[in-house]
DNA sequence: CATCCCCGTTGCAACGCTTCAATCGAGGCC
DNA sequence: GGCCTCGATTGAAGCGTTGCAACGGGGATG
């Protein structure tokens, strides 16, 4: 086919797509309502479908003079490729799944992010779904992206006992990667954030700006991050030679259950007896110190260190903006990612559980 | 075949696929090493892949005993169907693409928790996107939810160009329905959230607790919602033949411009001049009152009434529990997928834009 | 006992795309 | 000038599923 000839009915299918889309040259007649297929591409383009699917896909064969008369179709009909139809040939999809257990909680948020970014480098795209921390949710969903055949799964999990639960359960072939949850048993890959090492960290920071007398305040040890953090932060004091002037444990680790504490230790700060106060979260933090700001004659940081935990919007969007221990979310997204893409391309992949650290962020309430 | 035939044949198939997975029946030559396809559960089960099929999908046409065998057969090979070939014969999938905006604005997290919600019952799932608000990526994520042939598509977006952009670029066949942006140029639906009634409702409600002398605290008139709730406010006082006696727009509607809102009005308060305020955000009125809390001599509520917006987490974890304006968005989320699905089941769909009323949520802050 | 009917089951085609071997044509080389 | 090479293009097969028309057999009916 000349140039000529092929411009004229690129002109012509043009005209006739306008006025009319239901005779569209090759229409599909069952199904789809859709219309715009790779036949009618090639049809307009005066080529053969495989030359389009290679443009596709394989750009480097097909000669520029063609490359263009193509993308002139596929702009012309509006094609879009149907993702199924490709899934179907490669028998998985480009896209990874990930079950988020809290979306209300920034940390995931983080990591969809990281996830995000990984992937997207790597030409894949991430499929959020959102459990709720519900089993039967995590179960649907990890059983849905299974159908649609994501080329993997990444799993954030609050309960070592759903994990069991899916594991045992899932018919997932590719990878299955738990985020947020340490599991060394060797059956799947695991990237978790180091509490101790957090906790460890925030007691380490108060005593490098010269606190001596420091309080810990926790929440129910029935939380697992939370028993860690507090392991953390007896280990750093431990090591300078201290122990905890005292420690609290509060119902919850709200901002309500930190200004409870907060009134509780006021008159000890005054008394001097407690200048620094590491908090199992931010928000805990923060009403504890909106206690004490409270409180006349206590100043933060004057009189007593504050740090919190999470990095959450809480942390710096106060009065004294929060120093805090930043979880490092995107990069435990990112590190997810990477580890399923290496198991799906390697067969002989060995299952590595890997540990990441936290940070130390340094704003007022620490200050010195 | 007689049923101790197939009884056997379960045996035997169910031994060899244990032994070797490469040897069972059927097994693909190309692509996906997956493995296990209906015609693999149809040969373990005795029967044709049609049947194994109807098992999956229209189970009344088939008989007791041959479910029963299919079922067996499928899991003991843990067959999973494949979403992509189904979505292929279907013309498009069982899911609904949402792109949120902002997943850190628990009002996002609300939408999507509705939209599974309504999607759940009608046999959909629904696939989350985030895209940061960045039009770039509600664009990638567009075209790649328009690539997986989602029934239809829910967009929030926060601003309106972005809108126009999408809208022109979009080769989306089947429905596009925005959300928390009212737009009634008849192109498509959308759901949106009255900020204008929101406001007047807050102010109601402070009228109706016995206060005259409220101010507005506001944000940057640039944005449109905080705008609305304004006017909503000016509305609710005019027609109680009063007016606002301070409105204020801090640059930015966050708790540390709350606070410095809050310092600013304790003077006027503690006059008398002021007894209600309401706040454009949550966190703007957390901040506020949180000031106030530190000014000795004004109680809140008993000297003055404080309202948010957004019942944000903020709102409830308080010393002093906030009132809010709740935004229902869980409705939002529920009603973008009825109408998504209405308006794909319905060619003759005439494009409605719907408003939401939110409520206001009585807490501490603003008790009489 | 023959006929009809209906329930349960089946074979075939089609969904839209990619891959791979085969084909074509234009130069380059001897 | 004939032959070979190599890049560009193509036809056919196949991915796993579903829908549909057709089929077979057993019970009810006359």
């Amino acid at each position: 086919m000349d140039k000529v000839g092929s411009v004229a009915s690129l002109q012509a299918a043009y005209t006739r797509g306008m006025t009319s889309a239901t005779t569209a040259p090759g229409a599909t007649k069952r199904g789809a309502v859709d219309g715009v297929g790779i036949t009618d591409v090639a049809a307009l383009a005066g080529v053969s479908p495989s030359t389009v699917s290679n443009v596709l896909n394989h750009r480097e064969r097909v000669a520029a003079a063609t490359i263009e008369r193509v993308e002139r179709a596929i702009e012309l009909l509006g094609y879009v490729p149907n993702g199924a139809a490709r899934s179907l040939v490669a028998g998985h999809s480009r896209s990874i799944g990930l079950v988020l257990s809290d979306l209300g909680n920034s940390l995931f948020v983080d990591i969809a992010r990281g996830a995000e970014r990984a992937a997207d480098e790597l030409g894949l795209s991430v499929v959020l779904a959102n459990s709720d921390g519900r089993l039967e949710r995590e179960d649907r969903y990890v059983e849905l992206l299974t159908e649609s055949r994501v080329r993997g799964l990444l799993l954030t999990l609050n309960d070592e006992s759903h994990f069991r639960e899916i594991a045992a359960r899932s018919r997932q072939r590719g990878p299955l990667i738990l985020l947020n949850l340490h599991a060394d048993d060797g059956r799947f890959c695991t990237v978790s954030i180091d509490n101790e090492a957090g906790g460890a960290l925030a007691a380490a920071h108060l005593l490098a700006t010269g606190r001596r007398r420091l309080a810990f305040v926790g929440g129910p040890d029935s939380l697992q991050p939370i028993a860690d953090r507090r392991a953390g932060v007896r280990r750093a004091l431990a090591s300078a030679g201290l122990a905890a002037v005292a420690e609290i444990g509060p119902e919850w680790i709200n901002r309500a259950d930190g200004w409870q504490v907060g009134r509780m230790l006021a008159p000890r700060i005054a008394a001097g007896e407690i200048d620094g106060v590491v908090a199992a979260s931010d928000l805990l933090a923060a009403g504890i110190v909106q206690a004490l700001a409270e409180t006349p004659g206590i100043r933060v940081p004057e009189d007593v260190g504050v740090i919190g935990y999470d990095n959450n919007q809480a942390a710096w969007d106060a009065p004294v903006p929060l120093s805090t221990v930043a979880q490092p979310g995107e990069a435990l997204g990112e590190t997810g990612v990477r580890l399923l893409v290496a198991e799906s391309d390697d067969p002989t992949h060995r299952h590595q559980a890997v540990r990441l650290d936290p940070t130390v962020v340094v704003r007022r309430s620490t200050e010195r």
